[in-house]
DNA sequence: TCTTGGTCTGACCGATCGGTCAGCTCCTGA
DNA sequence: TCAGGAGCTGACCGATCGGTCAGACCAAGA
């Protein structure tokens, strides 16, 4: 029964991906996840070395993306820095569609710990820059209607295409940001 | 240290909404509850029947006001019927700012009960109204931002007043919606 | 053929979960 | 004055959680 490893542990990682996104982190336990993959929680065990281990290397690739947009964010401000954030929030939320509701929903909880701090921070960021740099309060809430939204949105429709989806949501997108863009 | 029964009944109802708006439902204990009213474990459940009653009864008044914004809109359609939904969801959101934030998130997965199908199918008329009843990719992506992007902000933002707070969300939910409006 | 090391399992651990229960305290009314 | 009931507690229950561990299994190399 023993398979190699690369392909258990992606096995693993596929599935805890799929039982994150039904029933959420702290909703799925590690026997779900060895059922799904057809083994023991022992051996969901031998190839992480806890839960939350699962957990970061399922973000990794998502909050990698999130974190080059924050660089490449930080060299405009206004209109520029607005549009760029949001075609690139778009791309990274479909790119990872279940990942993105996961940071948007349970993960907030899970990154109190300070040594995530830095990516609060710089979602911090991606909101002030979709705001348009505004502390306005309409500015600020548009810019967390758009940022919940499109991760809600990833989430509830994936029968739809990246090419349909990305349309619709740039779209609806600009208009709920307002006339500066 | 006995109190009268209304009075510690509505300590362990504000109790878990306030823990629950902070670790969500699953991730809140009967003991984290009884330690936010100063009493035992038991005592919490000797005032209601099991942890699931302080989540139906908690909710109870959102689902309520829901359900008569379902009504209402049953009568109109198009612009008139998405005006309506507008407005009424926004009122909802702002009176229950912490109960709405559970319907959005973890509710889902706790309605999946047959008994509380109606509730889901509800909200599936809310985001048809909201959609101004196309079926196209972009009105219901429009629909569903707006719908959870409402949810989020409300929970977000809990320094801003009522009317700042509607202000913004109308101004910001209209143009998301579209020219239709 | 035997050894070795990577893969995996079943049994088990302490902690915590939601929930039960016998019995305590204290107020009230006859 | 005292019986009775409401409000509450501490101890306890079985189930499940994340996690550990000794050892079984098996392919590959000596």
């Amino acid at each position: 029964m023993a398979r190699s490893v690369p392909e258990t542990h992606d096995e693993i990682l596929a599935a805890a991906a799929r039982r994150f996104a039904v029933t959420g982190y702290k909703g799925t336990s590690l026997q779900d996840i060895a059922r799904e993959v057809g083994c023991s929680k022992a051996a969901v065990l031998y190839h992480f070395a806890n839960k939350e281990a699962i957990l970061t290397e399922l973000m990794a690739p998502a909050i990698t993306m999130l974190l080059a947009l924050d660089e490449r964010l930080l060299g405009s401000t206004g209109q520029t820095a607005q549009r760029d954030a949001v075609e690139g929030f778009v791309e990274l939320a479909l790119r990872f569609r279940r990942e993105i509701a996961l940071l948007q929903g349970e993960f907030p909880e899970l990154l109190q710990a300070p040594a995530f701090a830095h990516i609060q921070r710089c979602s911090d960021r991606l909101r002030d820059a979709l705001a348009g740099g505004s502390p306005g309060a309409e500015a600020q809430v548009a810019a967390l209607i758009v940022l919940a939204g499109i991760a809600a949105a990833c989430a509830e429709f994936p029968h739809l295409g990246d090419d349909e989806l990305r349309a619709a949501l740039l779209a609806v997108a600009r208009r709920a940001l307002g006339p500066l863009d």
